[in-house]
DNA sequence: GACCAATCGTGATATATTTCACATATTCAG
DNA sequence: CTGAATATGTGAAATATATCACGATTGGTC
């Protein structure tokens, strides 16, 4: 069965756990009632996902790390190469080009594209700043499948559209806007507004 | 009675939605249908979110835009100023440091801390740079309740602490920890491995 | 003013998710 | 080898969330 997003954010709290648990002392295997209680979740809810994903401990001895790390990041798809476009090279477009932890997830950014016409050409975290223009020929040329959006509000949703009709698999939005695509293109938000009102939320309190 | 997280969420995407329709065509009144359709969310689910904030619609007519707007705003506490301080200029924390978006949300950065002394004394996005030893009693002195953190890994679980026993109540996280805080304290996570994990998993299917 | 159509408000129903409870399996001690 | 202790694995129960169904209310029309 398709592993629901609730089930793959879990499995992610637990696969950084383990790696970070790991770093500092290394262990051979771990129980579910530890990751529970370090991560805040319910025992079972851990042993039901592990069984999600095909593994399975051993009684009074728990779980092997190794397997567990392993079975998380082939289940997730990080084995496989991702290769993505970024668009828009704003602060934000800029910050996440240099962000050193995507090869980790097999994410791997190809090409960076721009409408500013004073940026194209440019150079930026050594990704030569293409035209937006060259974005259809490109995606089709290397069969991309992710686009990383990080263009202003006002055409977010146009470039979408561009990135629809040549065949994008999935969208990672950073930008504000609720895209509209169709069902088998996948939308990741990643609006910050959402996070700021649950704090905001909390300090009225 | 005290709302959800999913419901935060919700409230937010009505408030975005409704400013950007409005924004490019003013319109006085408008149905949880036409709310839902563009959202693609259950009607009755707008209108229980609604009145769950105290709106109540018109029959044959719908909420009023303006109001609902409003309520929204009160509810979250966007009407509220909330001084917050930031801990870490790196990448991410400059970029979040010229993020425009903030005031809108009643949320102010007026204070940037970096424990590497290279960058104490610089200046960036119109903020000077303190010393990491400056942190508690700039919180103390000022009463902040909410910390942006975005240190390295190896550190925030420290700062975090830091912040806790200084008093803080909510920390907004950037960095790819699960960190432990007091049951009163809220962490609002924002590692981008959450969202990489759905898009990984969408792509290998 | 009376009727019709469209919309809200909400209790009832359905679905999804989490937690409980316990049988089963494994380790360790004596 | 046997028994006690501690895990897992999983069906059942509880909780949370979303959807349906429908009466109540409002605005427009004749």
């Amino acid at each position: 069965m398709r592993l629901k997003r609730v089930v793959l954010e879990r499995l992610m709290r637990y696969h950084r756990f383990l790696s970070q648990t790991t770093a500092s002392k290394p262990i051979q295997t771990i129980t579910s009632a530890q990751i529970a209680e370090a991560l805040d979740i319910d025992p079972t809810q851990v042993r039901k996902d592990f069984g999600a994903i095909g593994l399975v401990g051993i009684g009074r001895v728990g779980y092997q790390v190794e397997d567990v790390c392993c079975a998380v990041r082939t289940v997730m798809g990080f084995d496989k190469e991702n290769p993505a476009v970024l668009i828009g090279v704003g602060q934000l477009g800029g910050a996440l080009l240099t962000y050193p932890g995507f090869e980790k997830y097999g994410l791997s950014i190809t090409a960076v594209f721009d409408s500013d016409p004073a940026k194209t050409g440019r150079s930026k975290a050594g990704h030569t700043i293409r035209s937006i223009r060259s974005l259809k020929p490109y995606i089709r040329k290397h069969d991309i499948m992710l686009a990383i959006l990080c263009t202003p509000v006002e055409v977010s949703q146009t470039i979408a559209d561009r990135l629809v009709s040549v065949g994008i698999k999935a969208i990672w939005n950073f930008t504000p806007t609720d895209l509209a695509v169709p069902p088998d293109v996948l939308v990741r938000d990643e609006h910050i507004s959402l996070g700021l009102s649950e704090i905001a939320y909390h300090l009225k309190q």
